[in-house]
DNA sequence: TTGAAAGCGTTACCAG
DNA sequence: CTGGTAACGCTTTCAA
């Protein structure tokens, strides 16, 4: 047995390559290199041969080797902003899942904070991936040095108004603009909103859509609570709107599920409200908890694999044809009726 | 303008290497590399005089090509088997997060089916990884293709009796002895169980751990049902429960907090059932839906940033020193009392 | 401290 | 179809 062919008892150990195949199979290491490839031309006797060699040393093509040749990692890099929110953990599977599909790994990064992104981006390039995914926003110098390196980039769900580069999103505007309408044609007067955290553009672009059709409706004195998008935010957003404004509104339109299950629950258990008789309560984002019964939410659901999928779609297309230009998808959600929010019959 | 330092405008465009950076500064390939080092031994002029033509080039190391000559390629894979688990995100931003700290990467991979590992495990040998976390379980040959592989892997949440290998794991068992005990003494004495997946060794021990102790009570005539970890079928389980008892048991114990939601919810609304007057449940994991007041569940938390934390030293230690003796860690949940159950008050 | 040269494990190209 | 040889972009001796 020769020393390749060791097993893990052997301290430091080398990994079989392509030349030791070749050797114990009598043939060429570029003949072993084509067996292993997928358009390869190669005899059934060698492919036999080959195989059979590599087997008895384990050997395994080594991605890395590969990738420094072809100029293709087969790996592309996903960023995410860290955030309080549900609603990104499927978003990454769905992504994982789809780029498997094509054969290509999905390289994470998670930003402590949005200052972070400097320097995870300055990684994300040195590790040569072939594109990138971002739900995270990019400055427009940051942008400019992804393209400089010519990788393909796709936005998830956030956009560069008036930059030529890829999106992905759902639109949030619309989305809030439906629900303060339906809120608005079934009676409600009195509106609170509960924004996420100042730097996100998805909450952002909710608050807009919200105080747009509001202002539509010449509804004013709307109360604007900050919160976290986590459950406990939601609650002491709740608490902070009738603080200010020595009561409840008839409707409180929170950025995201999770902050309106707090303000439900802080309506029903500390003010002893009904929702939604006393107080109607919709989200954003139709994420699993929003269909609890105790909730039975009122929200927009994005479409997550739809929007997935079509990220993963521009991205490799791109990747395929680096001169595709730019294009934006933007996707409505869809509309869900809960009971968390009271809305006139002749609505249906 | 040289033909490299050309922006993303040009077509097919090659990246700077260290030798255009040489080149441009004047100085030795080896010299240029040697600055972008971290122990490097470099005089502060020719540092200047590397790095301004770094700048003007654009130039980054390609951390692919580092990789396969120092046999590093710092990434490490994170495999997760794809569940309708609320539990498994946060694990995933942990543990990306504790390993950028390593300056190490994360590959993720998600499975299909369980049925799909061996083609992924073949993957991830072949993007030579320095290490695997592995959230799903390993067959014993799976496990010694990866060992012959040299590639030092800790399992997340299982473990293999009897074989050396590394782990990290909440003690489901324990966790379930806790809740059934608690119930036990606080009067109930019908049990039911809703179990996740068949294939999901984490529902194997808490449903053990859980039957032992109602042995041990010497309670029998338990009810169990199998669930999917997903809401829905904790509701269909709790139906399925009610009739075949002819009735809702005293308490029921759910394998993760989702179904136990999906039970509480059922109970209340299909049965018009008082939970916990009417029948105590109580579920697992300590996820952020446990916390919602309308459920404010009793449940055992797994504490999630201590077993990442140490899942992630674990293996870097043993990335470091690869002859270091297996290890598992075990790491008892914490028992949070909600108002899901119904407990004897002497017991606090 | 610096430079020359030898790999790392592949794929790509070009004869045979 | 097969084999030889040149990249790919870097780190790492080893001399100077």
């Amino acid at each position: 047995m020769s020393e390749k062919t060791q097993k893990s008892t052997r301290a430091r150990w080398k990994r079989a390559t392509s030349y030791d195949v070749a050797e114990l199979a009598g043939v060429s290491q570029s003949a072993v290199s084509r067996v292993f490839q997928d358009g390869a031309s190669a005899s059934k006797q060698m492919r036999k041969r080959v195989m059979a060699a590599a087997g008895k040393l384990g050997y395994r093509p080594n991605a890395i080797a590969r990738g420094l040749i072809t100029q293709r990692s087969n790996m592309v890099a996903v960023i995410m902003s860290q955030q309080t929110n549900l609603y990104y953990p499927e978003v990454l599977v769905q992504l994982t899942q789809h780029f498997s599909n094509h054969r290509i790994r999905v390289l994470l990064f998670t930003l402590k904070s949005e200052g972070d992104i400097d320097s995870t981006l300055e990684q994300v390039l040195q590790f040569r991936v072939d594109g990138i995914v971002t739900a995270a926003m990019l400055s427009r110098a940051q942008l400019a040095t992804v393209q400089d390196a010519n990788i393909p980039i796709v936005f998830y769900n956030r956009s560069l108004p008036d930059i030529p580069s890829n999106s992905v999103r759902c639109d949030q505007e619309e989305g809030e603009r439906w629900l303060v309408a339906e809120l608005f044609d079934s009676g409600h007067r009195t509106f609170a909103i509960v924004s996420g955290p100042e730097d996100s553009s998805v909450s952002t672009e909710r608050t807009t859509g919200a105080l747009q059709k509001l202002r539509e409706k010449g509804v004013d004195g709307v109360t604007i609570v900050t919160g976290d998008y986590g459950y406990d935010s939601g609650r002491s957003a709740f608490a902070g709107i009738v603080d200010r404004r020595g009561g409840p509104p008839d409707a409180v339109i929170a950025a995201n599920d999770v902050m309106a299950i707090g303000c439900i629950d802080e309506a029903r258990e500390s003010y002893g409200l009904d929702v939604p008789g006393d107080v109607s309560i919709v989200g954003f984002d139709g994420t699993g908890p929003a269909r609890y019964a105790a909730y039975d939410l009122s929200t927009v659901r994005q479409p997550v694999k739809r929007m997935t999928e079509a990220a993963v779609s521009m991205l490799i297309d791109r990747i395929g044809n680096p001169e595709l230009s730019a294009e934006k998808r933007v996707f409505s959600g869809e509309r869900i009726r809960g009971s968390s929010a009271e809305f006139a019959a002749d609505l249906d």
